[in-house]
DNA sequence: TGCTAATCGATAGTATTACTATTATGTTTG
DNA sequence: CAAACATAATAGTAATACTATCGATTAGCA
């Protein structure tokens, strides 16, 4: 399976970024060791200049890339919902059944991230680390709607809307598809978030029972006696 | 009622605020005025100087008040999760049912939020819109875990612990009433940011819905067969 | 009434951040 | 070999997030 996708690449909007990171070294080294200081000091923390010194290069070269430390949280992000969307489809395309297609959906969308060697120069262990932590972070800015406009964050509301759809697939009269994937794609990182800092405010203490919580939560809801 | 209530305050840790700004009349200006400016310009935008200027004060004299705008923030966020619990408390604690009782919960903590004449420097709904969209801001920093141990959150898990516990009450055997409660909890918020900004990844676009989809979520995971 | 402490306003100053601009240097490519 | 391009180095700017100091006003109280 890796041999067969080598030659992948997630496509993001490319008014997200300046000069494409991933059409030079400089560029990738960016990517990978951006993760890595952000997972490590926060995005608060981190700055350009920092992230230079790191990869022995300079801060201006970086802003060729990016125009902010924001749009490279927006560049990561959107790396990571494509990322899964990927996952997504790569994991449940062959399953006919929407019932059993559904329950891969959530695995995938919910199990513990772990490294794919699809893609080298990003750590996809460490970059959920930065989607769980800084969550909603790229979103909760007053430019959200500008930036919404435009297309910035395409990915994420692909994602949601394919989810949304196996949702719909495996349950048609269940009127609220699109609600109920938005609230566990956000609700399990939140979950983890929970996990990792208030245990006191959560049941999900292992990725077992994350992703039963998870199932149930789903699966209760779409059992035709509960929907009108 | 709102007689009865005219001279309750909310608690908020002593540790979060150098000066308690309920204890004076510049305090409960930059308490009231701050709300108003952090809801037009976003948190990003909001300097003290700014806040200074507002209210016909100076930036020092805040910083008096609030050692950081970030702990400003967490003061506004307790002062909403502590009225938040008061309401809650207030609006089931004569209900013996329990499941009538869990009902009543979730219409408090669901329902849009509407004025509170109780307390007459907040704006409760201004302050709604702070918590919706600046969303988990308070929580998602490097220093989450140290201000934890100061005692920073204590009101927002101490309302999650009282919502678990009515649905445990509710249903003593299902066995993720904590993930269950934060899940609503924040994915109350989340469904209306969504509203806000993401309309096409939501089902809830009124608040009946919006009420509806979390009533259904949290009564169908609730009954017997679906919990082993 | 007068003293003291607390409160607030005004001003100035600092370190850091988030950039921008410019110029130099090396490297690739046609 | 020249032109184009990518990157490095340096310097500079405006805004931010504070800190420190001092003087004026007010409030409590002996």
């Amino acid at each position: 399976m890796t041999e067969l996708l080598q030659n992948l690449r997630i496509v993001i909007n490319p008014k997200i970024f300046v000069k494409d990171p991933q059409s030079s070294d400089l560029g990738k080294r960016i990517i990978e060791q951006g993760i890595y200081l952000i997972s490590e000091i926060g995005f608060e923390r981190f700055t350009f200049r920092k992230l230079g010194q790191r990869i022995g290069s300079n801060e201006s070269s970086i802003y060729r890339y990016f125009e902010n430390k924001h749009k490279f949280l927006i560049y990561l992000n959107s790396w990571y919902w494509g990322w899964l969307e990927y996952r997504l489809v790569l994991m449940t395309n062959s399953i006919p059944d929407s019932r059993e297609k559904l329950e891969k959906a959530l695995e995938v969308l919910t199990q513990p991230v772990e490294a794919d060697p699809a893609f080298a120069h990003v750590d996809e262990v460490a970059l959920n680390n930065i989607v769980v932590n800084e969550h909603f972070k790229p979103f909760l800015t007053a430019e959200v709607d500008q930036e919404n406009k435009q297309g910035y964050f395409e990915v994420y509301k692909r994602l949601v809307g394919r989810f949304g759809q196996m949702i719909r697939d495996c349950s048609p009269d269940y009127p609220y598809a699109l609600s109920l994937a938005s609230t566990v794609l956000s609700g399990s990182l939140h979950q983890y978030y929970l996990n990792a800092h208030f245990p006191s405010l959560t049941d999900c203490s292992d990725p077992g029972v994350h992703a039963t919580f998870f199932r149930k939560l789903v699966f209760s809801n779409l059992s035709p006696s509960n929907y009108d």
